[in-house]
DNA sequence: GAAAATATGTTATAATATAACATAATATAT
DNA sequence: ATATATTATGTTATATTATAACATATTTTC
């Protein structure tokens, strides 16, 4: 079951990284992605990090910190929502959530300093329920 | 106005790190590290990386995952609370924070769907209140 | 005090990311 | 329409971050 494979203002290579991602359902490595790619579209690391930048900006593509890797966005819109990823440490799949609770709470909080946020990374570390099953 | 330098079981080359990043007040890369400690006592990259490892280890300093950096734990102890970064993208100052309603979302928030949390990575961009100020 | 286990020193290299510059494509002004 | 400026892409080279692998020393266990 797959969806929406066309995003109407893909380039050729952003087509090309967006259908790897969705293929490999899983985050990936810049290098990783490199070499999953025809190599006379991408012939060196800077094309697969301008693309991945170039998704990110179009919010078709997050960025793991904690994993130097990149996954699809999940299809929700969450404009103003921070997106939370839950990554197991058995099998590393990564799903993600969204939360209003917690995104007004980081709103808020460190807004009690003056501080004014926007941006976040927020990468929690677990075990998924499957893995938890096995063990 | 510093604090408590010596922590009791500390080995040489921990405090060594330790006041080296005392002394920074800011996140400080392993390299970074390196460049500024003694080159008798740290020759090599390793032993950069194992120490902060340690220190980690011993709840005295945090990895910024999104930074590639280390900085010191702030003075409470948060056993069960989850670090929330506060990262200004203009002067690179970092606060450390500590909310229980975020640890409380975040430890159940996944387990809907039977995730079970141990490790969280919570780093907020944003504007700090003087570069606030100043802009 | 010998053997095993653990930690540290050291060299080499892996993995991740970007600088710098060349070339091409697109937009803007005349 | 064409020269010029701007922006994007191709390409080479290199910077940055991190760890593998192995040697040596230290500590623990028997």
């Amino acid at each position: 079951m797959t969806i929406s494979i066309d995003h109407p203002k893909l380039t050729q290579k952003q087509t090309m990284v967006f259908e790897a991602m969705q293929a490999a359902q899983q985050p990936l490595g810049a290098y990783a992605l490199l070499n999953m790619l025809n190599k006379k579209e991408f012939k060196a690391p800077p094309q697969v990090y301008r693309t991945l930048d170039q998704l990110v900006e179009l919010k078709l593509v997050h960025r793991l910190e904690s994993l130097n890797a990149w996954m699809l966005c999940c299809d929700h819109h969450h404009d103003a929502e921070a997106p939370i990823f839950a990554i197991c440490n058995d099998c590393g799949s990564v799903t993600e959530h969204l939360d209003k609770t917690i995104t007004n709470r980081i709103t808020n909080l460190p807004s009690n300093d003056g501080f004014t946020p926007n941006r976040s990374v927020i990468e929690i570390y677990g075990q998924c329920y499957d893995c938890n099953q096995r063990s």
